[in-house]
DNA sequence: GATCTATTTTGACAGTGTCAAGATAACTCG
DNA sequence: CGAGTTATCTTGACACTGTCAAAATAGATC
């Protein structure tokens, strides 16, 4: 019957029902934010693009902040795939290129996925207090696994005692996601900045830790 | 003719034209932005409060965007009126206070005006690439300041000469921008956790930029 | 006084999020 | 298989948004 929705879209639908029209909704969603900006999704275009009617989505998500939950989920999820790579050196020992590799890996992540990265740390869904509830446990669970590897690492002797691991892992977040939203969003510095901006934060966070200074 | 505009509103006009209508735009926008977020602020509500017909506004500001710049400018003359701080000690030496003034006295004015502090450093005016000249202008003067303040300490070697102030600038500015944002937003931290990573970040910056440990 | 300009208003349009009611397809159980 | 239940999708509607065009008004200038 509406053949304009159908033919206007890349998507052409063969049921009336639509598969997995969740997991669709979020992708292009994420697409949309990415190409245009948090800014300029709107459900109705969304919908469009989907090859949906305009209220079609409500029946997968009551509102669009449970929508952009849902992709900031996915975000902590795919950005959990990337954060693993701060262990130990070969010889067991805690080296400033293990700082110096999850500093890069955390700003190549959120530059590359700003959209996602938007979403999980921006101040549109923290702010709201209307966060999904499984949004907020894989939020915090993402940072309370980088408490505790600060935390095994103080018990395994490679960090200063006095170090409160909870404490420098908010500052050194802090530090990375200031890099980040400068970055993404062009505040007082360009794309060539990144890199020497990683490694002075990777020095300055492995200075603290071990009050060592960089043999360089 | 219109009294409703009139009768409804706290600001009674008594004459025709409103005065510096401009200024109180951007004061009562500011006002309700604090009150329920950068989200809610619609020009209509903004020109109902003030007293004033919907269109009204666009005679002083050609956008909502406009108007967002103008308020952010306002944030940046506000901001370097606290942010000169950061000078010697009275004896000439850099010392850790320092550090640790400027960087509260920059958690303070973000914590206490997120009104103008989103709309200075939030993405949503500076992915737009559409910054008006004038706070162009404005917050690149801000950062400056900050990086001529390191230069000179380090031509008065009160640092170290493998010290690349903007760099370090870049760096550091992130961490009190991220800091601010999750403070702001109530991201892995709460307000009691505001004053610890002030001190942390201080002795952190304190610590690359001199070479020497803490004493405490 | 008349004229000009700055300021404000009313009307209009396309776009938004989302609710309520109806229509359709797919699954479930006899 | 057929009937009924449920999941999914659609159409219609409402209040709201930013902003343009045209008209109305006030204040300034001559």
């Amino acid at each position: 019957m509406n053949e304009k929705a159908q033919n206007t879209n890349s998507v052409v639908r063969s049921s009336y029902h639509h598969g997995d029209l969740r997991q669709v909704l979020m992708d292009e969603a994420a697409l949309m934010i990415k190409e245009e900006g948090e800014q300029a999704l709107s459900m109705r275009k969304l919908a469009a693009r989907v090859g949906v009617s305009r209220t079609a989505p409500y029946h997968h998500f009551s509102d669009k902040q449970t929508l952009l939950c849902g992709i900031a989920e996915e975000g902590f999820r795919r950005f959990s795939l990337i954060g693993n790579g701060q262990e130990l050196d070969d010889d067991g020992f805690l080296s400033l290129s293990v700082q110096l590799n999850f500093v890069r890996n955390y700003l190549k992540f959120a530059r590359q996925n700003p959209q996602y990265y938007d979403l999980m740390f921006g101040g549109h869904l923290w702010k709201s207090q209307q966060l999904t509830d499984s949004l907020t446990r894989e939020a915090h669970s993402t940072f309370r696994l980088y408490v505790d590897r600060l935390r095994l690492w103080k018990e395994g002797g490679h960090i200063l005692p006095e170090i409160d691991p909870l404490r420098f892992a908010q500052v050194s977040w802090s530090t990375m996601h200031g890099m980040s939203r400068l970055a993404i969003d062009g505040i007082y510095m360009d794309d060539a900045a990144v890199e020497p901006m990683c490694e002075s934060a990777a020095q300055m966070f492995w200075q603290q830790l071990t009050g060592k200074k960089v043999n360089c």
